[in-house]
RNA sequence: GGCCCGUUCGUCUAUCGGUUAGGACAUCUGGUUUUCAACCAGGCAAGAGGGGUUCGACUCCCCUACGGGCUGCCA
């Protein structure tokens, strides 16, 4: 593993997620974000935003919306405005042109149809294109469209000094001189990622290794002009539970649809963080002790499986975890985007006295609706099929004879829990048999919260009234 | 084809030349229990294959196999 370089590690750290908006934040551009949030966040630096919308067939402003989205549900805010790549190319022009006037870069005249010749001769080969004009004096320049190619190195190494994949060596002459400037006068991609990187000031790049050849021939276009290399740190893509690449045959691939999966967002950053990632034996985490912890060497070289079961367990943990007030919203944004209907002001009355018996039975928001059923209900209480098995006549004759002593418990936990046990004891059956219809009656569901917390809170009045519409 | 990267239990991973190869998820067995969730105890389970280097390799080097990436006037 290198080790940082000495100049960065004496300037603040500034970091960039840099999205092309053809789509929605794809899982592994999330976590990618995710990354750079927590190394730049955690050591006090600058977490930056750009959008590379240099593609103007694909790129839409939905596509923009729908990432920032993303970002915003895991948690991730970011220094300033976005940066749109595609506003910023007169300043890439310049910069080709400074490389021009400095030598390190060239007019090239070849056209589109002389290089298509070139690689269908050269199939068998795959030669790489060197272009007849690299060394061609101006004046003898013709008065045809150009590229401008960065005059590179045909010789020797080049030298990545990676963080996360160590030392990587690429022989300079299996790189061609690439496009910095386009016929057309627009930057090409390795061109505008450059400058973007240097004019932000970014110091440490970290993004996903499908770049990581890319950064040599970046390195050069550094050094033609005169600029510091930043650290880099290229991880591995995320792979589905087969360890294919990720695709849409794996089910969900966008952020927003773990969103819609009910994964609260604190347990999805958790999960995401482990990903690839890894701090001794630590596994269940906040997000403080994340930012704590995160850094560059713990980061793996092999590509990580999606693993869902693992996925809920964390969110488990961290749904049990959540502050009542901080649930409760996040649980309605989550039906907001999940599509069901809004909770009434008195549903989320009794939701925030009631959370605190739910969460920690519930994986994801799906579950914790199933299991906060009981408060969301309205009158009559319908029985499923699993509950409506308890309700027969003898548990009916049961629960009817509960109601005078119901009327007069003083509605503590005590109370409530000598009223049941004597009941059960009194009818000669386990606390098992009694509390089954009790959740048919104050639920409809078998999978509850415990009867007691039930009844405590919808309260004395409430628990009657179903107890009496169970019994007729 | 060329170049680059990767490969430890089913999965995520620890280990940075000497460990009974550890933890977590999943799974199995028992316990607890008021259903669910959880919890407690325990079990199963791994260094891709082959060569080196070394007193000693999961760890360092080479080869092979397999997986991935790059090889655009896409990003």
């Amino acid at each position: 593993m290198v080790s940082e370089r000495l100049t960065s590690m004496s300037r603040p750290v500034v970091t960039r997620f840099a999205p092309s908006p053809t789509g929605y934040l794809h899982i592994g551009g999330g976590r990618t974000a995710l990354f750079n949030w927590l190394y730049a966040r955690g050591r006090g630096g600058k977490f930056l935003l750009r959008i590379e919308d240099t593609d103007r067939e694909r790129s839409t402003p939905e596509a923009t919306a729908a990432i920032l989205r993303g970002l915003t549900w895991l948690g991730l805010d970011w220094d300033g405005d976005p940066i749109s790549q595609f506003e910023r190319r007169d300043r890439h022009a310049e910069v080709a042109h400074e490389m021009l006037r400095r030598g390190t870069a060239y007019k090239c005249f070849s056209s589109q149809e002389e290089i298509a010749a070139f690689r269908e001769a050269s199939k068998a080969s795959y030669a790489v294109f060197r272009s007849p004009w690299r060394d061609v004096a101006a004046e003898n320049h013709p008065d045809l469209p150009y590229v401008i190619r960065m005059k590179a190195p045909q010789s020797g190494q080049s030298e990545i000094k990676d963080e996360v994949q160590g030392s990587v060596i690429i022989q300079n002459d299996t790189l061609d001189d690439m496009i910095c400037l386009r016929s057309d006068g627009t930057p090409t991609y390795m061109l505008a990622v450059v400058v973007d990187d240097h004019d932000m000031g970014v110091t440490h790049v970290i993004r996903g290794d499908d770049h990581l050849n890319n950064a040599a021939r970046q390195q050069m276009i550094y050094d033609a002009m005169g600029w510091e290399i930043p650290v880099w740190a290229h991880i591995p893509l995320i792979h589905g539970p087969d360890g294919k690449k990720l695709s849409k045959r794996h089910g969900a691939t966008g952020v927003e649809e773990y969103q819609a999966m009910g994964y609260p967002a604190a347990g999805m950053r958790n999960y995401l963080t482990r990903l690839g990632w890894a701090h001794g034996d630590a596994e269940i985490f906040s997000t403080t002790e994340a930012l704590a912890m995160f850094d560059l060497a713990g980061i793996g070289r092999a590509p990580a499986r999606l693993d869902f079961k693992k996925l809920e367990n964390t969110c488990g943990h961290h749904m049990a975890a959540m502050e009542d007030a901080a649930l409760l919203h996040e649980l309605v944004a989550f039906m907001q985007v999940a599509g069901l209907p809004a909770l009434t002001d008195a549903q989320k009355d009794l939701m925030s006295r009631g959370l605190y018996c739910v969460k920690d039975r519930a994986k994801t928001f799906h579950e914790l609706l199933e299991k906060a059923h009981f408060m969301l209900v309205s009158r009559p209480i319908v029985a499923d099929e699993a509950s409506a098995k308890s309700l027969d006549s003898v548990s009916r004759g049961i629960l009817n004879s509960l109601t005078p002593q119901l009327q007069n418990a003083s509605w503590t936990k005590a109370d409530l829990e000598q009223i049941l046990t004597n009941a059960a004891a009194e009818n000669g059956i386990g606390f098992g048999k009694l509390a089954a219809p009790l959740r048919a009656a104050l639920a409809g569901r078998s999978a509850t919260p415990s009867v007691y917390d039930m009844m405590l809170v919808i309260g004395q009045t409430e628990t009657i009234t179903r107890l009496n519409d169970a019994t007729v």
